[in-house]
DNA sequence: CTCAGCGGGAGGTCCCCTCAC
DNA sequence: GTGAGGGGACCTCCCGCTGAG
């Protein structure tokens, strides 16, 4: 395992009695812990989504409104000088194509890219040695790359120097297809965030062998960051995104849309039997009206414990 | 209806191409339109909320890595400083119970309490006048009374200054049970907004009468914003908060939590049909299963046109 | 190396004002 | 009433630096 465990329950019920019985407050925090914590975002970089989010609501509300700046301002107390700049912008990112603060995708790019430009910066084939420091013998070089886990794809192991510009070069490729009023600097407090991220995530295995004085850096996956529960994080977030689309075509009555919650009690012997029925029946529910080149349709389900009434 | 129309489908599919494919942006998008458009929160108070969130997570982990400022600040790429404040917020916030910068509440208060203020500051009772301007005649006073539309509520019409006062006390309540640290003080711009929020969803009338040189405002509903879509909002916000809930215990394997999304097509002609089925069906396994002093549980589901594969 | 402090800059949220249409 | 412009306050997100344990 290469994250954290879970939030331990009593500080998860901490958190629970700060957000208090706020359902909107729940989705934002899990969001939250989502794509930061699970994610690797940037905390900056969630603000700048969720305000970016806001600043779209604006603009809708704006159009709606007869394209009325003043009107919109009031509506949201922005300031209409604000409004005018927030309408500009996203008429900007309209016309040219994504040039907002948005996450984007589940990890930052420069998490996800790692793995392939290493491979593509620094190739190793079979024929050549992983370790290339100068001044090691061919046993203390096969030690250190002994000391790999088995699981580590073929690449060079890289020193200081070498893992560092390519973090840099990691950043400057995440910054170039957005536009150059908010593109960011890189710096040393960035490449730290982005070095401890891939350290943190087990992408990356920091070496500090008594036989260089360096540290050296090896990948041990080649992907950013692990299987399972991340999968199952990415698949929780489209749930959530594709279930809000639904009940929100359901606020506005849309034929065709169904939404429903049952409360009930259940013995637990009982419980692992009821949801794999409940399972089969809807898979079966689904394939009994399935009829090719009709109208597309979705059902999403979700059952578990009761949290509070 | 009181609520503008929905958002035209050529402006939300502008703003689909901005968050283009990336379910967490589309999350964080509908919650700013629900919050923001329907709630009536304000664009400053969505991104506290948020930031919050942000917060909040930055917290978990600073309790995870064992109170490490430092490994806290790189993994989100804050500073040590930072973290520190945010963390001593948190625990203050624990501490006392709720003084953190949430939503909290479906509207701001400021909205919500409104009717329920107009009718405990200025009472009016059936042998009282409603209007008490001077210098009018009873016939003129009734005039104004019958502009009103029928479904309002029995209350006084205020004055500019009347109502401007109510919408003061009204901000002030709104600010009590805050911390000194962060509330807002009452200005021209923040009344604006609120009496521009009240207007606008229809809860108070602006007169313009010819009978008297300032405006008058009429009570209109005895409870701020309308039932329907309103009310199917605050649901939809409900639910997927629990929803987010139960696919967050189901990434973490807990046992007895099921999650399923079934992808088909439909005839037309069937679709209702399928629907109706599809409720009778999940209540009756519900029913089928439910067994009083069991384990709470629940099951949600949503069924509808699917957007893009 | 970690922890602590202080400096600065940019940009955003807030407030208020005036003037022309 | 609206658009367009000016001013200033404060906070927070970024950066860098130094010194004590």
């Amino acid at each position: 395992m290469t994250h954290q465990s879970q939030v331990p329950p009593d500080l998860k019920q901490d958190l629970l009695r700060v957000v208090d019985s706020s359902p909107a407050d729940w989705i934002l925090l899990n969001l939250a812990l989502s794509t930061m914590k699970m994610g690797g975002h940037r905390y900056g970089a969630f603000l700048d989504a969720a305000t970016t989010a806001a600043k779209l609501a604006i603009y809708s509300t704006f159009v709606e409104q007869g394209e009325n700046i003043r009107k919109t301002g009031f509506l949201y107390h922005v300031e209409p000088k604000r409004v005018k700049a927030i309408v500009h912008e996203i008429q900007q990112a309209l016309a040219e194509g994504q040039s907002l603060k948005v996450l984007n995708s589940k990890e930052p790019y420069y998490l996800i890219a790692l793995p392939f430009l290493w491979q593509e910066h620094f190739p190793c084939n079979s024929s050549t040695a992983r370790v290339r420091i100068q001044g090691l013998t061919p046993g203390e070089r096969k030690t250190i790359e002994e000391s790999l886990p088995a699981t580590a794809p073929l690449a060079r192991i890289l020193d200081q120097v070498e893992f560092n510009e390519l973090i840099e070069i990691l950043h400057q490729m995440s910054q170039e297809e957005l536009p150059q009023s908010h593109r960011m600097p890189f710096s040393d407090a960035l490449m730290s965030h982005i070095k401890f991220r891939l350290l943190h995530s087990g992408t990356v295995l920091q070496i500090d062998s008594p036989l260089v004085d360096i540290p050296l850096y090896a990948l041990t996956s080649a992907s950013y960051s692990p299987k399972g529960e991340q999968e199952r994080v990415f698949a929780m977030i489209d749930d959530v995104a594709r279930y809000f689309s639904l009940l929100q075509a359901w606020v506005s009555e849309d034929a065709g849309v169904m939404r429903g919650v049952e409360v009930f009690d259940i013995a637990p012997q009982q419980r692992q039997q009821a949801l794999d029925e409940l399972d089969a029946m809807l898979r079966a529910w689904a394939d009994k009206y399935h009829q090719d080149g009709g109208l597309p349709m979705v059902l999403q389900f979700a059952a578990g414990r009761r949290e509070h009434d």
